[in-house]
DNA sequence: AGGCACACGTGAAAC
DNA sequence: TGTTTCACGTGTGCC
C-alpha cells in the first residue's frame, strides 16, 4: 500500500488545479457532475512550485478520462443495439436485458439445433416416435410450450401428407420443420413442431395415437403388407 | 447548477473524515484502491463541529458502495455466461463480446426465419426458383457461406426425392430444412440450404440447373404432359 | 426518506 | 513507451 500518497497528490491536485475549469476549454453545457466551481481562497497550499511536466500528466489523465467515455459509449451502444433485437422496451435494467439476452440465444441455438440435426433415414421397419425435446440444462424458461419431435417411417405412399398435415392443423401444432426422406421404396416423416401455449403435454399422447391410426391406415391400403412393427422408440 | 458546492463539500468531507480507515473494520487486504492513509495534520480544518447523524450518512455510504458492486456483479456474470455460450474465450473484451452477441442474434433470428417462413403450396405451374437470402440490412458478417432457398413445384413424383438428394450432396450443400407438401396431385418441395465456404455464388446456377434437368427428366417420364413452364422467379 | 440504476472519473494492470 | 480495459467508489436522479 505505498501508492496511497500518490492517489492523495493526485486527488488533492486536481482540487487545487480546478482542472476542468481553468486548463481546458471543454464544452460548459456538458453534464459536468463532478467538477468543482468554488473558489478555494482559504487554502493553504495555494502557490506551490510546478512539478516538472505536469501538464503533461493532466493531458495524459483528460486521454484516459475521454478513452474511458468512448468505451462506456461504444459498450452502451451495443447495449441498446440488443435491446432493439429482444421483446423489451428501452427502461430494462442492464442486468435484466444480459439476462434475457442469455436466455434468448439458448432458445434460439436450441430451435436451430431442433429443426437441424434431424438424421433422416428409413429404416425397414415401421415406426412411430413423439419426442418431448426439452432444454433440460440450463433454462427452464417454460412459457407453457412445448417442441416435439415426431417421426413416422412407413412404406412411401405420399398421399398420406395431406392427412398428416390435417392432423397437425387439429392438435393446433405449428410445424418449425418437416422433413421427408425415401429410401428403396420407403419413407421416413420427421416433424419437428412446437405445442400450444396451453396444451402442451396432452398433444404428445394425441398426436401419437393420430399417428399410429395413420400407420395403420396406410397399412390396410398398402399393397404391401410385409412389414408392419412397431419400433422401439414409440410411446404406449 | 447549484448543487456543487454540495459535491464539494462531500468530496471534502470523506478526505477529512478518512473513512474506510477509521470508521468501517472493512477487511484491511481487500482492495481499497481510492482510500486515503495519510494524515492531515496541516490541514486547516481539522477540529470541526460533528454534523448531526454523520454515522447515518456513512452507513449510507456503504451500503451503497456494496450495492454497487452487487449490480456490478450481477452484470458481469451474465456476460460471462454469455461468454460460454459464443465461440470466444474468456479474454475477449466487453465491448467485442457484446458485438458478438449482438451479431449471433441476428444471425440466429435470420436463420430460424429461413427455415419456418416458407409458406409451400404447390401451384398450377411447374417453377424452379433458388433464392440467395442474405442479410443485407445490418450484419455484413459474410464469412463465406451462403444460405439459398431453392424451391421446385411440379407433378407429385416421389421418385424423384432421391435423384433431389444426389444433387444437393454432389454440390456439397447442406439441407437446414426440406419441406413437401402436395395437393390435388402436385407437390412443391422447398430446400434451404447453405453452401460451402468457398463456392458460394457458383452453387447456385448449379443448383438451378440441377434442378432444371430433375425437372425436365420428371415431365418426359410423367404421365401428364400439360404443364411445362418455368416460373417467373427463375434465374437465367 | 431510502433503495435502485446509471454515468462518471480514476488507479491499476496488460500489452 | 502509451494505449486500452477493468473494477471501484461516488454523485445523482427516479421511484
Amino acid at each position: 500500500m505505498q501508492h496511497q500518497m500518490e492517489i492523495e497528490n493526485s486527488e488533492l491536485f486536481q482540487i487545487l488545479s480546478n482542472t476542468n475549469h481553468s486548463f481546458f476549454p471543454e464544452p460548459a453545457s456538458s453534464t459536468m457532475q463532478q467538477s468543482f466551481s468554488g473558489s478555494f481562497s482559504c487554502y493553504p497550499f495555494e502557490a506551490f512550485d510546478a512539478p516538472p511536466h505536469e501538464d503533461k500528466a493532466l493531458a495524459a489523465l483528460r486521454n484516459h478520462k475521454e478513452a474511458e467515455k468512448r468505451r462506456r459509449e461504444r459498450i452502451n451502444s451495443h447495449l441498446n443495439k440488443l435491446r432493439t433485437l429482444l421483446p423489451c422496451n428501452s427502461k430494462t435494467d442492464k442486468a435484466s436485458l444480459l439476462a434475457k439476452v442469455v436466455q434468448r440465444v439458448k432458445e434460439l441455438k436450441q430451435q436451430i439445433s431442433e429443426t437441424t440435426e434431424s438424421e433422416t433415414f428409413p429404416s425397414e421397419t415401421d415406426e412411430i416416435s413423439v419426442l418431448s425435446t426439452t432444454g433440460d440444462d440450463g433454462g427452464g424458461d417454460g412459457d407453457g410450450r412445448l417442441t416435439l419431435k415426431a417421426s413416422l417411417c412407413c412404406e412411401d405412399r405420399s398421399d398420406l401428407i395431406p392427412d398428416l398435415v390435417e392432423i397437425l392443423k387439429s392438435l393446433h401444432l405449428r410445424t418449425l420443420k418437416a422433413e421427408m426422406a425415401t429410401l428403396g421404396g420407403r419413407t421416413r416423416n420427421v416433424l419437428v413442431v412446437t405445442t400450444d401455449k396451453e396444451h402442451g403435454v396432452e398433444s404428445i399422447k394425441f398426436l401419437h395415437n393420430s399417428l399410429k391410426s395413420l400407420l395403420e391406415q396406410s397399412n390396410s391400403n398398402a399393397i404391401s403388407k410385409r412389414r408392419r412393427v412397431l419400433g422401439p422408440n414409440s410411446i404406449a
